[in-house]
DNA sequence: ACAAAAGTGTTGTACTTACACCCATGA
DNA sequence: TCATGGGTGTAAGTACAACACTTTTGT
């Protein structure tokens, strides 16, 4: 930084954005608005905005997050993802946009029908495979925070933040599929989630069964987050053919 | 971004700071400069600098790493690690900087005594242990780096980056040990990487003993970067007392 | 012969997958 | 009774740390 120049310096925006994940009906999505303005004016595109001149970064994160989308509840879980600045990737001006991603607990998903008209909950998969288009370079920021979060659900019980309340090992089960992409046998789970001392506490309560079966006992999560010795892998084990 | 305001926008600087690993007689070593100008003048710092207004970050940390240190040779890997924007990491002015963190091969280390006289190879210990003062927010940057690199080891092929000739599988370990800060059973990690289809490839040819012992089977690492399946854990297996 | 580093063998334990099987509820 | 999901038992295979042991060099 010898040539430091604080009078001459490039003229930069620097933006946040932010992929809020949460899960509904068993299906992973995120949430997001409609543009009202060019460009992309009617496409989808994160939440996000202008980062203000004495503003920590991670607050301007959460900032626009309500402000955009009437969010108002916390995430239960924010870190950030990493900088998109390539030169050409805002058409009017160079823009540096620090990504973040968080996930919102399943009890508030009230999101879609807020007061913010133009906020929605949508599908990882539509966006992933390119059914729904967004604006910028936003659907590859969606790819590298799914790749975010499937790695952080092998390696910390982060996957317990989708909840506040009580939920079965099931639920948490489908979390790993869902963003995974895989199935997983529900009786090894069972036993790998268990044996972390700590993390899942008994409520003593028993889920109502909905389709048939034994009710399932009910967990709360501890709170925080904490490494997984060992891991849940997302690999198949040893396979080396 | 509904808010958007092409003219209006805060004036924010934007600059990038790179971490660049190194071993040096099995010491695990950054490249820093010597700062020339106020504030923390004389003080040492990563190298570093603007970003340009049409420049991709990637880019601007590469021009940055050769301009400031004359290290000529392009660094084996280079990844961003994250973007540090605190309102107050800079007396003057706002910057935003985006960090990176590099490898550079050991053969190419004649970089400390380079053309440009205030580049140093210094001992990442005497960063992290606060023996060296660093710039700005500088040596919290090298902590974040050193962890993202000893997680990489663990799950990538990274660690033979570090070569770009011809190395011993105990050269290979002392990497891990040093970057973990732990002592491996040689005999264990040789055959874990043994053991990695295709990444270590023999040249045939045998490392001159230089204090007694068998001479060791000198290898070639295999270009790229894979992860590693199995990973070689950091932590000494399940423990769970 | 001895020291030292390279590399292999072996053993007991932990973890995993696959799958059989039992449990507890509603219909 | 049956269907269904919850949960446990079990066996074969993989990976692990620990450590004994053999190999190959220089002195």
């Amino acid at each position: 930084m010898d040539d430091y120049d604080p009078h001459g310096f490039p003229p930069f925006a620097v933006t946040v954005d932010m992929v809020v994940f949460t899960i509904r009906r068993s299906r992973l999505q995120i949430v997001l608005i409609r543009r009202g303005a060019a460009p992309f004016e009617g496409a989808w595109a994160l939440p996000g905005g202008f980062v203000r001149v004495d503003e920590d970064l991670e607050d301007a994160a959460r900032r626009e997050l309500a402000e955009e989308t009437g969010i108002t509840t916390a995430p239960s879980f924010l870190t950030q993802l990493r900088t998109y600045g390539s030169p050409d990737r805002d058409p009017r001006m160079r823009v540096v946009s620090v990504a973040w991603w968080a996930i919102m607990p399943i009890s508030t998903h009230p999101v879609a029908g807020s007061d913010a008209a133009s906020t929605e909950l949508i599908d990882v998969d539509d966006v992933t495979a390119g059914r729904i288009e967004l604006a910028f370079d936003h659907r590859l920021i969606v790819s590298d925070a799914l790749e975010a979060l499937g790695d952080r659900l092998e390696t910390t019980t982060l996957a317990t933040s989708f909840w506040t309340e009580e939920f079965r090992i099931s639920d948490l089960r489908r979390i790993y599929e869902t963003v995974w992409g895989v199935e997983l046998e529900p009786g090894n789970f069972q036993r790998k989630v268990r044996r972390v001392p700590g993390w899942l506490q008994p409520t003593g309560r028993r889920a109502p069964t909905t389709e048939g079966g034994r009710p399932a006992e009910l967990f709360r999560a501890e709170p925080g987050l904490r490494p997984l010795t060992p891991p849940l892998r997302r690999r198949p084990g040893p396979d080396p053919r």
